[in-house]
DNA sequence: GGCAAAAGGTTTCCAATGCAACCATTTGCC
DNA sequence: GGCAAATGGTTGCATTGGAAACCTTTTGCC
């Protein structure tokens, strides 16, 4: 006996209105707070966390891609908050980090994150939040796994 | 010592990518196959689960705003797939129900659905299938106590 | 009964998003 | 060395999505 759909006990609904609700209630403090959409308060986070990088791995680190990275890069630099030179190796390469004023920046967001993120995460015992995040990466897999192979990524470049 | 901030294990960001990455996956059912939007497609869900419903109710179970709501059931209702009259009780609601096609298309997609989500669903063991689904639940309660008390549905109405 | 406020839905308008075309540079191959 | 293909990044354009204004009907109050 196959069992029916119910949206309440359907992962990808859930999955998506819990992230919903996650990003409306945290973007109180990052968008309204210190004006950052989300790409661009990503891109702070991994700047801060890895010092100078290319574009192209901020995309990766990022899950976004190139386009919302160049936005988020050219409003962050509007802002003054990071500066952006180009690589000696490769004149096409922007290679991206934060200016004084994006790591004050930074390190005046991140405390009020993180407490958010705790108090989120408060009611779950130290061994759940472990769980929690070992399904999630396990769920990723599973969905690189799943991809079909003839992938978008595949036959790149044979026939003219 | 307060931990520092990295993407990798911070849960809106993961949250968000996994919601991300199911949907998209996922979307090549419904959407590539059967051209219907994540809103057509939840609609369709809760009145296929309820039979006939008021558009407010839709709202409230498929967690999209009023906007969404009304803009998948015109496109539901102009491919033939739900009917909507009004309600004798009151003349502004609008009560919908799937028609004939609409069920059938439901039936169609549910075993396609409900297995790619088994597939995705299939390394992890029932009891942690079970943990996953109760975690959700728990972090998603625990974001509404969060919500500070004078929320925007609360003055609703006051000053002309 | 009549008028102000609220509620159900739809439409309008603007910002965000994503794809594709686009420049500039670099790589690879002959 | 030179030309085709590939790569890094940006810009334009069409679509999406959400907030607010809107219309209609209903409710509540006097």
């Amino acid at each position: 006996m196959s069992q029916s759909l119910a949206l309440a006990r359907f992962l990808p609904y859930r999955c998506n209105s819990l992230a919903r609700k996650i990003s409306v209630s945290l973007s109180r403090i990052y968008a309204e707070k210190y004006g950052l959409s989300i790409p661009q308060w990503r891109v702070l986070v991994t700047l801060a966390e890895y010092g100078e990088l290319q574009a192209s791995q901020v995309t990766e680190l990022t899950s976004l891609d190139k386009v919302q990275v160049s936005r988020a890069v050219a409003g962050l630099s509007e802002r003054g908050l990071l500066r952006r030179r180009s690589s000696e190796r490769d004149s096409r390469a922007a290679l991206l980090c934060l200016s004084d004023t994006g790591q004050t920046l930074f390190h005046r967001i991140e405390p009020e994150v993180l407490a958010w993120e705790q108090a989120l995460l408060a009611p779950l015992e130290p061994a759940e939040q472990e769980v929690l995040f070992t399904l999630i990466d396990r769920l990723e897999l599973r969905l690189q796994e799943m991809r079909p192979v003839g992938d978008a990524t595949t036959g790149a470049g044979r026939s003219p």
